[in-house]
DNA sequence: AACAGGTGTTTTACTCATGAATTATAGAGC
DNA sequence: GCTCTATAATTCATGAGTAAAACACCTGTT
C-alpha cells in the first residue's frame, strides 16, 4: 500500500513479519485506523473516501479512481489481519504457522520445504524456522528423501491434523461474522469481482514489474 | 490472513507491522504466489479458487464462502504491495515513508508525530524512526511546539513536497495500469462494494475483537 | 509550591522476515 | 571417474517494526 491507497497492508501477509507483521502503512491513504483524527471517515464514508477527498482538494487534476479500489483493498486487508487471527491466537498459532499447517492439510500429502515456501508465499528461510518450531511442538514431522538426500518431506502429525481440523471451523465462523455486515448477494458479487481482479493480477504482475 | 484465506498480506499493513512487512502468508489459502506448484489456479480460476477446492475436498461440510472474499482480499493486497511500489522504489522511498509524506501533503498542514502515527496507521516508534530518516534526507522538518514542549510539529520541506507531487501521478498511473484488466463499470462496482465492507469493518472491528 | 496522574515522544530490547552466503547433494558432459 | 553447474535446505547478517519502559513535560489539586 502506498500513500495513494489510503490503506495499509501489512505487514505482511502471512508472511512478513518483521514488517510485517506489521500491518502495512496507511498508503497514500495513510488513512489511520478509524481512531485517526484526520480522516475519520465522516458521515457516509469510509476512511479511504475521506483521504481521497483530501487528495482531490490538493490535486484536483488527478484521477483518484485507483485509490478507491487499491486503497480499500489494502485497508480491508490490514483490518482483517488484525481481526482474523483471534481463533488462532487462542490455539497459540501465528497466521504464518497456520498457513503452513493448512497447506499440508488441504493438499493431503507431504510437501517439501521448498513447496511449502511457494505454497505459503514466503521465503525458504522463514519456512525453515517455522518447521523447526512446529516440529518441536510435534505438529509436523520431517523425513528425508531416500533418493535425493538434499530434500526433506514434511507431513502433519496426528496432533497437527487434529489441531487444524479443530481450528478451521472456528476460523471460518469468525470470518463469516466479520463479513456479516455485508448482504449475502453483495458477498457473492464481491467475491466474483475480486476473483476477476485477482486473476488479472496473478497473470499480469510479472509483466508490470517494471 | 490465515490459512483460511488463501492469501497473504504482506508484509504488514498500516498497523501491525512486525508482521508485516513481510508479504503475508498464504492464508488458509496459503495460496502461494502464482508460481506455486500446488494451487496454480488452473483454467478458469484464480489461486484462491483452487485453494478453496482443496479445502472442500477435505472438508465438504464446511462453508468456504468467507475464504472467497477474505482470501482474495488478502491475496490481492499481497500482490499489489509487491507491484505497487515500483515508482516509489525508483525514488528511493519505502511505502511507509511515502505514506508519511503523503499524509503531510494531503492534509496540507503540519502534523505531530502522534497524529502521523494515527494517520498512517503505524506505531509511534515507527514514526519516530521514519522521521529521523526523512529529516536526514531533508524531506521533512520538525519544530517544537512553543506552548507544550513535549510535542513536535512536522512539515514537508519544499523538496519533500516536490517529491510527493512528482511521485503521485506516477503512482496513480501505475495503479491504473495494474487495474486496467478490470472493466470500467466493474471497477466502480468493486469500489462501491469494498467501501461497504470497509465501512462495516471500521465500525465493527472493535466489537468483534473477541 | 509540590505532588499525582496523564499525555506526547523517544529509547530499548526483542521478534520476525528477508536476501545472500553456505553446505550438501545430484546429475550432465567429458 | 572427475569436473562443472544446478538445486534444496539451512545459516547468517541485516533491517523494519513492535511493545513496553523511560523521559519530558503539562495540568489539576491541595
Amino acid at each position: 500500500m502506498t500513500a495513494t491507497d489510503g490503506g495499509s497492508a501489512t505487514e505482511g501477509d502471512g508472511e512478513a513479519g518483521g514488517r510485517g507483521a506489521g500491518a502495512g502503512g496507511a498508503g497514500i491513504g495513510g488513512v489511520g485506523d478509524g481512531r485517526a483524527g484526520a480522516g475519520s471517515g465522516g458521515p457516509g464514508g469510509d476512511t479511504v473516501a475521506s483521504v481521497v477527498r483530501q487528495w482531490r482538494a490538493v490535486h484536483p487534476d488527478l484521477d483518484t479512481g485507483p485509490m478507491e479500489i487499491i486503497g480499500r483493498i489494502n485497508r480491508c486487508a490490514a483490518l482483517l489481519q488484525q481481526a482474523e487471527d483471534a481463533p488462532l491466537r487462542r490455539a497459540g498459532l501465528s497466521r504464518a504457522e497456520f498457513d503452513l499447517l493448512g497447506a499440508l492439510r488441504r493438499t493431503g500429502h507431504e510437501l517439501t520445504p521448498g513447496e511449502l515456501a511457494r505454497e505459503t508465499f514466503s521465503s525458504g528461510a522463514a519456512v525453515t524456522k517455522r518447521l523447526k518450531q512446529l516440529s518441536e511442538r510435534s505438529l509436523v514431522e520431517r523425513r528425508g528423501d531416500t533418493r535425493d538426500r538434499r530434500v526433506a518431506h514434511v507431513r502433519l502429525t496426528d496432533t497437527g491434523r487434529d489441531l487444524v481440523d479443530g481450528l478451521l471451523p472456528d476460523q471460518l465462523a469468525y470470518e463469516a461474522a466479520v463479513l456479516s455486515g455485508v448482504e449475502g448477494a453483495s458477498q457473492g458479487e464481491l467475491a466474483a469481482l475480486l476473483a476477476g481482479l485477482l486473476g488479472q493480477l496473478e497473470g499480469r504482475l510479472d509483466a508490470l514489474r517494471v
